[in-house]
DNA sequence: TTGTACGCGTTATCAG
DNA sequence: CTGATAACGCGTACAA
């Protein structure tokens, strides 16, 4: 292991002129900087980036805190998705991402707290954010440059990007209302999740302004996504007053949920329409192509990371203030929902 | 921020016992312990890992390099699923993940040597191996924890865990032309990576054991899986001679050529049969349902990271033996390819 | 422009 | 069982 001291002696200068040589010190002459150089090429010395971490107090790297559900998680294209748009800025900005997963709420405590106090990360991204989150509770503690993607379920004083689900899931309704269903399934993931429980939100509102009448029996949430999708509309179908169209609040759920109607001989949009959330790439890869409404998940990612080094190279400064930031939302109309062609509504 | 000083001076001992208690030393008297911990409580302190790993020399944490060919890599269900794997067993190991993109081989060089000497991490975990991969002779010249996910090119004295993709590749080709199939067509992935060439390699050893004669015509690559797959179909399908089955080096690579038959009129799998690799999720939700060798990635990580942590644990000792694995692999027969297993659940 | 000396927060060694 | 003291490798006032 070549250290710092190594190279200022065969560079026959101090350690604290290599230090400066390293990281670029504008006032060194041009003649010691070459033989410091040299020196390191000879020795392949590389910095060590945990005493560099030490002294600077600063870890050059970021937390991703995965959920509780982390099965689940991996399993949804919206993970690697978001993976890629926070990594695309960590690379250009020099950061590193240490992942963190957990198995349980408590877990979920313990490993912030851990990555806010054991100084390894500079800041913590947040994925997912739930109903009574216990998380919510030790940010409230400890002030430390966090960024949630979602939102917090109290008014808090934290970073967040989010879409906005409740207007998403009002369009997607909205869409279907417009092609003449009345009868609209909802089908949700995690009721705990607020995404899940915004874009319900939205549903209600937009059979609301339509003079529709809510039914219960029409709403279904199951937190395992494809499977949960099946059997719930397995159970919608199963009405004697079947809904015509659907809105799936993940398009896991929807893949899960057409998927059901096809092994039942509903065709799709003819029988019954769907309408899916996050486009993912296999929207326009399924038989019929999934209509879904896109939330730049990739974007969502840049914006989070973006958004929480701005805190980390900001912090101590005055500027203490948190950013909300929405991203927009967008419906891509594919073949699940039929056009505005005649529709068959036979039950 | 407290430190160990302050839990020291609260509880009236000094810095090193404090340490102990944290460190569950042995010879430690109830009554201090208690105190310490009392002190730790009130003053909420948590352990400085960077300070920790700098004085113990071992970082606590394993690094994931993600190949220069980050987008396409983000995209495939084959990522997520590997992760999973590798947090699975890093979580109960104690280890954090650091995970690292780079942009170019280059990039990746680098990203490798700032991982093994900027002591950040104790391993590195290495996914995809090309040829003529750079980062092999990086390795060379370091002797640090390093495993492989895939194979190396050349023999090196590196640990790998890998899949018999020859095998692979010849149990796919061999249930094809068990079914009666002489005409059969190989669409790959990137050629660098050596997957494909294992897999094709398969591919021609069962083609050659059947005496059916291989022609060039008949193999097309590209290394944008689904839209890769579904050009590649469209130049398999407008051959005057065109195949009758296709082996798609990757499930994705069979979904792109599956959309392509499916735009141009013909049946799957009456018309054309699509046998893909990996095995993943979506596989069963498709229409038909693919047939794939399922490669068991989440076992693949847990496996990779296992023998990692190993290394780490090992390192100095005698036991510098490098350790070889394979993960078996095994046809999941659906409806892609006809001919198998009839199932009955239409209505 | 460069060197000295000290601090970053812990752990390990060696006394006691 | 516990307490000094010296690393760990690097950054940075302060002085020269």
């Amino acid at each position: 292991m070549t250290t710092i001291k190594d190279v200022a002696a065969r560079a026959g200068v101090s350690p604290s002129t290599v230090s400066r040589v390293v990281s670029n010190h504008p006032r060194i002459s041009e003649k010691t900087k070459r033989q410091v150089r040299l020196a390191m090429e000879e020795l392949g010395y590389h910095p060590n980036v945990l005493a560099r971490s030490l002294a600077k107090k600063s870890a050059e790297a970021i937390g991703v805190l995965i959920p509780s559900t982390t099965e689940e998680f991996f399993l949804n294209p919206f993970f690697p998705e978001l993976l890629r748009g926070i990594s695309e800025v960590t690379k250009r900005e020099g950061y590193d991402i240490l992942l963190t997963t957990s198995g349980s709420g408590r877990e979920d405590q313990q490993s912030l707290e851990r990555m806010i106090h054991g100084k390894r990360v500079d800041g913590v991204l947040l994925l997912s954010s739930r109903m009574h989150d216990p998380l919510m509770q030790v940010l409230k503690e400890h002030p430390f440059p966090v960024t949630l993607v979602g939102r917090p379920e109290i008014d808090l004083p934290i970073t967040w990007v989010n879409n906005d689900n409740i207007d998403a899931g009002y369009q997607a309704t909205r869409h279907l209302i417009g092609l003449g269903h009345q009868r609209i399934g909802f089908l949700g993931g995690d009721e705990a999740l607020l995404v899940t429980r915004d874009r319900l939100h939205g549903y209600h509102l937009a059979l609301d302004e339509a003079g529709i009448p809510t039914d219960r029996r029409l709403m279904f949430s199951s937190s395992f996504m494809e499977q949960g999708g099946y059997m719930g509309m397995m159970r919608l179908l199963a009405l004697p007053d079947r809904p015509t169209a659907v809105v799936a609040s993940d398009d896991l759920l929807a893949f899960g949920a057409m998927r059901a109607a096809g092994e039942l001989g509903y065709r799709i949009p003819e029988d019954i329409a769907v309408v899916g959330f996050n486009n993912v790439k296999l929207c326009e890869m399924s038989n019929p192509s999934l209509t879904s409404v896109d939330v730049h998940i990739y974007e969502l990612g840049k914006k989070a990371a973006l958004l929480l080094i701005d805190q980390v190279r900001n912090t101590g400064e005055g500027a203490h203030a948190v950013t909300h930031e929405l991203v927009r939302t967008q419906l891509v109309i594919r073949h699940s929902c039929g056009g505005g062609k005649t529709l068959s509504y036979a039950p």
